[in-house]
This record gives C-alpha cells, structure tokens and sequence, in this order.
DNA sequence: TCGCTATTGACTATCATTCTCAATAAGGCC
DNA sequence: GGCCTTATTGAGAATGATAGTCAATAGCGA
C-alpha cells in the first residue's frame, strides 16, 4: 500500500500563494486564468489539482455556488462559515459555534455519525442595494 | 411586459407525480430513467425544465450533492433542511427555527439583505454504519 | 550528481445541464 | 366542437466544469 510522498512544486506554491492573494472564493477557473495573466503559465489540470489537495489538507475550503461550480478560498483558520454577496461576491467569515453544536446534536440524534455540514447565508451587501436602488 | 402563461401538461404533471413518489433526493436524471420505465417517454430536458419551475414555484425543495449534481425534491411543506446520509442517500427532515432566524440576524448585522441560505447536515446513517463495521 | 517516481501539462473524456428549433398541443375564444 | 395563438415539448447538439491519460519533467533523498 504506497504512501504517496507529497512534494512541494513551484506549480502547487503557486496556486496557493495565487489562493492566499485573492479576495473571497474563487473558482479553479479564474485561478488559473489570473495564474496565466502573473505568467505562471499552470496547467489547468494542475490548478485543480492542486486545489484538491489544499482542501484536503485544510488548507483551503471550498463550496458550491449557486450554479454547481466549485469555488475555493484560502483558510488556515480552522472551520468557519460564509455570508456572500450575491450580487459581487463579497464575503463575511462567520463564527458559529452555536450553529455548529447544533448540526452535530441533530445528527447524533438520528443516530448519524461523523456529522459534517454546509451552512452558507447568501444575501445583498449593502453597497450591492444601493447600487439597484439608484 | 409579457408574463408568460403557465400550461399544464401530461409532462409536467407526470415529473410532479414522480417527485412525489420519490423517497428523499433525487436527481434530474434519475427521474429521468424512473419515468421512462414508467413508459412516459418525456424528454430529458423537459425533466430539467419542469423541476426548475417547480422550484421556482417552490413545490420543489434543491440542494446540491457533495460532487456538484442537483437534487430535487417534494416539498409542498415551507422551508426546512436535511439530515442526509453520506452512503445511502436516506433524509430526515429537519426543523431549524432557531438556525433560521440565526441565520437572517447574521445577514441583517453585517447589512445584508434579503438573506436566504443553505443549510444541510451530512453523516452516516447507523444501518450504513453497521454495514461498513462488518 | 543520479535515479526513482510524484507531478506536470496538453489533450481528451465525461457528465450534468442548457440551448436550439421545428413540431406539437393547451386552452381561450368563437 | 373546431380554430388559433403561442407555450411547451423532444432530440440532439452545445456548453462548460471537472476528471482522466500518459509521455515528459523535475523534486528530493541517497
């Protein structure tokens, strides 16, 4: 059974220093367009990847827009949530502890175990509003 | 301005009927296949665009699966969410009242408005736990 | 430096979902 | 009931994100 040794390449350092640069979740795609645009001509294969393995690492975290695409965000800082802008994408960290308690008593409770959760809040920022209310 | 008129249909009917028969999620495609067994033979886009009215109509409850496919549901019930097993697929119907209105004064705190959100549970189900256990 | 092999990248494959458009049929009107 | 308008259908093709293939490349331990 092969325990594949992981190694650290200019491509996978790259991907996720482009992670840690950019602002809220972004998805494999633009990563890999903004990775061409800095000349770090990736693969696109690589980039997701790449993301794989930063997800399973905890590295980075990752959900599902509104449209089925996978989108990724840097995240050293352990488990959290996210209020997003649907209008410009913006995005809140939330704490939920509470939230979190709950969604694991509820899964014990049906005698689930192993409980995981996707909890988002999708809403209009504020400056998103005016901008329709102009 | 033209607000379409809706129609109803054998197609539409007979997509409504399946839902209804179905036990916890299902996908467009599954749906798919159930009602050609069934003989009626509508069309695989027919089934898409059927479920995306109903949801709109909000007969229909959606969620996406961990790997991105759209699944579809019964709901004639308001908004709840889903306890679902990771291995068999079986949903518990949840109430969250408290999550809920978490979830709207966490939006409305950081200026956001119309807020919804997506809140799902994922585990192992003890009969599937007891499967793997052997 | 050498060699092994994990990783890459270009391409292709897959698969869910959406689009196209001519043909069909729902439902209001007479 | 029959007619007419047009929403809806269905078959297939298009799209678009993600995953697989495989020869070539490049980490990294020795």
């Amino acid at each position: 059974m092969g325990e594949t040794v992981k190694r650290n390449t200019k491509q996978k350092s790259a991907v996720r220093h482009a992670l840690s640069e950019a602002v809220g979740f972004v998805s494999a795609q633009q990563l890999h367009l903004v990775l061409k645009n800095h000349g770090s001509s990736v693969g696109l294969a690589t980039v997701y990847r790449a993301l794989n393995d930063l997800v399973s690492s905890g590295e980075a975290d990752s959900l599902q827009s509104a449209d089925g695409e996978f989108l990724y965000r840097d995240c050293g800082e352990g488990h959290h949530h996210h209020l997003i802008c649907r209008a410009c994408g913006q995005t809140v960290e939330i704490e939920a502890e509470k939230v979190e308690s709950w969604a694991d008593q509820v899964a014990k409770s049906h005698g689930f175990s192993s409980p995981s959760h996707t909890i988002d809040i999708f809403g209009t920022c504020s400056s998103c509003q005016k901008k329709v209310a102009k």
